[in-house]
RNA sequence: CGGGGUGUGGCGAAGUUUGGUAUCGCGCUUGGUUCGGGACCAAGAGGCCGCGGGUUCGAAUCCCGCCACUCCGACCA
């Protein structure tokens, strides 16, 4: 047919990943532009993902003990600046209100980037007693960081996230924190998301500003790059410190506090789609996807399709299916190709002849295979189907990462594989930061993270043959 | 921040070299026929030509400045 494809076709990820990608977030409807360089319009069925992100986020979270919280959006330019590294690290990137009205401020103010300095002043004037003690507040926000390059969800000057901070009397139970949270972003990516994580912890070059230790997880795109798809920060008593944060313990001594604060972003949304979508279109995970089935009538004009067509919707969502009915006058070829676009998990296609023989047919996107299914059990079937599209899901992206992960025993071999293949490469590593530079400037590589799952590849750091202490995974980075 | 590309109804483009008041396809609206993988007929609506200056009787078109998007690189808690 030379006819023109009617739902907007979207670029190949093999011919231009960057355009597939870009394609996918506006043609799905994800995003639209605005006019500021960097801060995108999170439409209807984009923020739908991340409101369903968000509520199992925000439910382990209160599992945990934890409550939410919201300060304020501006920084005082002379709270930022007490925590040195601190604001090294973000100084450069922020965004500075300088003008009341039409006064000019007496200091200026800085929108938040991330927001440590304004629950650790709030703590100083709150904490007093080790029975305060812990303090555990999440609060979900946006913040700004002036990026130079931007993309929609995966650099934005702008963007949604939850930063969860936590204050402790003990170091040991700061360290604890960041580990369960780290743990809490592991098991949202695996098991609602359907993307595979490595758990580890970044190298001192690559952790956070003014952190003692930073944790990751870290995830496979569909093109082989990493994305950071969570993290978690150890602060010990730096922040603390700066700040005049101290309590007394139960002999009645001064003791400074122990500090944690971990995020997870929109980010992620881009993660979902680079991980699980295809040349046609997005593919959302049926846990977090805002619509799970679409039920499209065929020959809907036919006497008792479009009823049946009700009925079927009605007893999914009744079933507490996340459906919908797409009763547009649209072609059948369009309806089919619009819910590919959108990534619907599952397609349920009912016509006169499903009708005749008490069935219907459900597509699934993640293989494209049809099964017919008989309409008495749908009830069942149909999570049933769900469950398996996410873990078919799961099993594509854990497959792609395993077989993207390569040992490397030198730096000339790392540059190899990195340059032919590409992915995860695994190397031992000495620890020092003039080999992670090293790898950087000579196989294009930073440090993804240090692996909790440790193999011993060799005696021996991969780039300057010194005695090995650890293994490291190298990896291009979004 | 450096290099390349782009910006014209909702989307995709033609028109810019040679200045004369905007064209096409899709989509949209209405009516009708269709409907098991991207339908068809008919009649309509819709445009600050990215923004701001300048040149000119006249600018989408020429000149200056800016902005945004996009790709590659640098940077990126």
């Amino acid at each position: 047919m030379a006819k023109e494809k009617k739902v907007e076709a979207i670029t190949d990820m093999e011919v231009d990943f960057g355009q597939w990608f870009t394609d996918v977030v506006t043609k799905a409807e994800l995003i639209d532009y605005s006019g500021v360089k960097g801060m995108y319009i999170l439409r209807p069925y984009g923020y739908a993902i991340w409101e369903n992100i968000q509520a199992v986020l925000d439910k382990r979270f209160k599992e945990l003990g934890h409550e939410n919280v919201s300060m304020p959006m501006l920084i005082p330019e002379s709270l930022l600046q007490k925590e040195k590294d601190h604001v090294e690290g973000f100084a450069p990137e922020c965004a500075w209100v300088t003008m009341g009205g039409s006064e000019e401020l007496t200091e200026r103010l800085c929108v938040r980037p991330t927001s440590e300095t304004l629950f650790c002043d709030h703590w100083s004037h709150v904490v007093h007693s080790w029975r305060d003690l812990p303090m555990k507040y999440n609060q979900w926000c946006s913040v700004m960081r002036w990026e130079k390059t931007t993309r929609p969800f995966l650099r934005g000057r702008e963007f949604l996230w939850q930063e969860g901070h936590t204050l402790h009397a003990t170091a040991e139970e700061a360290v604890a924190e960041t580990k369960q949270m780290l743990e809490v972003y592991a098991e949202c990516c695996e098991n609602w998301l359907a993307m595979p994580v490595i758990r580890g912890r970044k190298t001192e070059k690559e952790k956070f500003a003014g952190a003692e230790d930073t944790y990751t997880v870290e995830c496979m795109m569909h093109d082989r790059k990493a994305l950071q798809s969570g993290t978690s920060h150890y602060f010990g008593d730096g922040f603390a410190k700066a700040y005049g944060i101290a309590f007394s313990d139960k002999e009645n001594k001064l003791q400074t506090p122990h500090e944690t604060s971990w995020g997870l972003s929109t980010r992620i949304i881009g993660g979902i789609i680079m991980t699980h979508g295809d040349n046609n279109g997005l593919v959302l995970p049926p846990r977090i996807a805002p619509i799970q089935v679409v039920v499209v009538p065929v020959a809907a004009h036919k006497p008792g399709v479009m009823e049946k067509a009700n009925e079927v919707y009605e007893l999914l969502k009744k079933a507490g299916v996340r459906v919908k009915l797409d009763d547009s006058d649209n072609s059948l070829g369009w309806k089919c190709a619009q819910w590919e676009m959108k990534g619907v998990p599952l397609r349920l296609e009912l016509g006169p002849r499903d009708i005749e023989n008490g069935q219907c047919v459900c597509v699934r996107r993640d293989n494209f295979e049809k099964v017919p299914t008989a309409l008495k059990e749908l009830e069942t079937a149909v999570p049933a189907l769900l469950d398996a599209v996410q873990q078919g899901l799961f099993d594509k992206a854990k497959k792609n990462m395993d077989e993207n992960t390569h040992v490397a025993q030198t730096l000339e071999e790392a540059k190899a594989i990195q340059e032919e293949k590409g992915g995860f490469i695994k190397t031992m590593w000495c620890g020092s930061l003039e080999c992670e530079q090293r790898m950087k400037d000579e196989a294009g590589m930073s440090s993804r993270c240090r692996p909790y799952r440790q193999e011993h590849l060799s005696d021996r750091c991969a780039v300057c043959g010194g005695e090995a202490k650890e293994m490291v995974i190298w990896g291009v980075a979004y």
